[in-house]
DNA sequence: AATAGGCATCGACGATTGTCGATGTTTTGA
DNA sequence: TCAAAACATCGACAATCGTCGATGCCTATT
């Protein structure tokens, strides 16, 4: 009867015997390690709660912007931590930032967090 | 949690003063600390690439369960790291977890994915 | 009963993260 | 030209996280 047991030695899954816990495998459908890591990237910066609440009081005001100067209060964080927020938002592609003078104005990226959405829907 | 939080329904942009980076404050619509912080917790979860292939592989299967016998191989991780991943993927409520004999079964929790998806189009 | 195997838990380690004070940069106003 | 204000960056610190070896628990088999 040959391999009873599925081992992780080299051997990809022989056959599967009547004792083995589910089928071995199905081919090699699953994400690789790029895309893995990109998608974390973008989910990391969803998985703070500030993060989330700045991303709440911006887009709730959809068509205008919202500047860095009205976040600390609501979210009672020092300046440098919502700039520190703000940043990790716009690398992962969520917010956008435009200067205007002295002020920084953030916005929700347009489909962004749709698109992050339908990863989830469609299959991670 | 329907946030349907329409804020600017009565005054229109109310000129704003010169020296005004943007209009204040919008109430309480945000998010309070404790739903982002049950947010923040699920979104945690997604936000690591060897738990999103995780999701992937169990989502993949066939019979919709994996064992984790079948996990350490393909993530290349040991077995303690995914039976930690595993841990924290069930308690962010996405993964359902059924020991059947020595060993145990994952699958996704029906409409997890779907309704984290959703709280993000709508507005987190 | 004794053994073997699958899986969870524990303890430890380095790496990453969230927060803040101090400082730098840029723009506006006097 | 200088001063003030808004925001970003830097450096530091405690806390959390990801990983793994060792160990324990539970189940099925002998």
């Amino acid at each position: 009867m040959s391999t009873a047991t599925v081992n992780p030695a080299g051997g990809t899954s022989p056959a599967p015997a009547a004792d083995a816990c589910c089928t071995p495998s199905q081919g090699e459908a699953i994400l690789n390690a790029g895309q893995a890591e990109a998608l974390a990237l973008r989910f990391k910066a969803l998985g703070d709660p500030n993060r989330l609440r700045i991303l709440s009081i911006v887009s709730a005001s959809e068509s205008a912007e919202t500047c860095v100067c009205d976040l600390p209060e609501p979210l009672g964080l020092k300046q440098p931590t919502v700039s520190h927020h703000l940043k990790i938002l716009v690398e992962a592609g969520i917010l956008h930032r435009e200067k205007r003078g002295v002020w920084a104005y953030y916005s929700v990226v347009p489909g962004a967090l749709e698109s992050l959405g339908a990863s989830l829907a469609a299959k991670p």
